[in-house]
DNA sequence: CGCCTTTGACCAGCGC
DNA sequence: GCGCTGGTCAAAGGCG
């Protein structure tokens, strides 16, 4: 059976913060019962609070039923949830998956929210790029460590992250004007486990579905 | 030739 | 101020 992990520390309560090796931030404000369910992750039990665990993961053990949805679009699934439940929501004080020395420093979101592509790269020679777009992160038990998301992504860099064993590699997306970038990592204690961390908003459908017009339409609703 | 990965260097933020 | 760390850049090389 495979198994999948979805990080929805949002639903924690806040003495239920997710480990700090994971990076995570949960936001006691919100209640798991906030997230509204896509219809193709009601047969995941996504939205049952008793499955949430105690590590602050939902762990997905595909039914033979739900066997049949292709890694990525349970992936674009919970990208559609995210976004429309909370990530959009993007004020530091609500601010969903932010790693802990971020959340600290919370000055520093927002400041280029909306600055171009253009200017940010004019900028970045004097100062690095402060924003934090909205993010997300979820552990994959997986052989391989990019999971095939329909995004198409180019390795930007790698790095080898204190009390790591495995090196993070850092993604960028190839489409023109999109900045979503994405980290990828294995589990320190668990190197079968992929963390896979999601930043920005894709301004564009996955790169699948222009190959694939028999895509299901729910999939394309939920790129962002 | 274009796109990709690799990898050392660089930079900013943070803690002390 | 200094050192550590994570994130990014960009040159070099590989591959189809």
């Amino acid at each position: 059976m495979s198994t999948s992990q979805i990080a929805l520390n949002q639903g924690l309560s806040e003495d239920q913060e997710m480990p700090s090796q994971m990076g995570f931030y949960s936001s006691p404000s919100r209640s798991f019962s906030q997230f509204r369910c896509h219809q193709s992750l009601r047969s995941l039990s996504i939205n049952n609070p008793s499955s949430l665990g105690e590590d602050g993961t939902c762990q997905l053990n595909e039914s033979p039923s739900s066997r049949a949805l292709k890694q990525r679009d349970i992936i674009a699934s919970h990208l559609g949830e995210f976004e429309a439940s909370s990530v959009q929501k993007s004020t530091n004080s609500l601010w969903p998956w932010v790693q802990d020395s971020e959340r600290l420093s919370g000055k520093r979101y927002g400041e280029d929210e909306h600055m171009g592509v253009s200017a940010m790269k004019m900028k970045k020679v004097k100062a690095r790029r402060k924003v934090r777009e909205p993010r997300f992160c979820f552990k994959t038990m997986s052989d391989v460590d990019v999971l095939d998301d329909g995004y198409k992504w180019r390795k930007y860099g790698q790095k080898v992250v204190k009390n790591t064993q495995h090196p993070r590699s850092y993604y960028r997306c190839t489409q023109d004007n999109c900045r979503v970038k994405k980290r990828v990592e294995r589990l320190a204690e668990d190197p079968r486990m992929v963390i896979t961390t999601y930043e920005g908003r894709h301004i564009h459908s996955p790169s699948h579905d222009l190959d694939n017009s028999q895509a299901p339409p729910q999939i394309s609703n939920f790129f962002w």
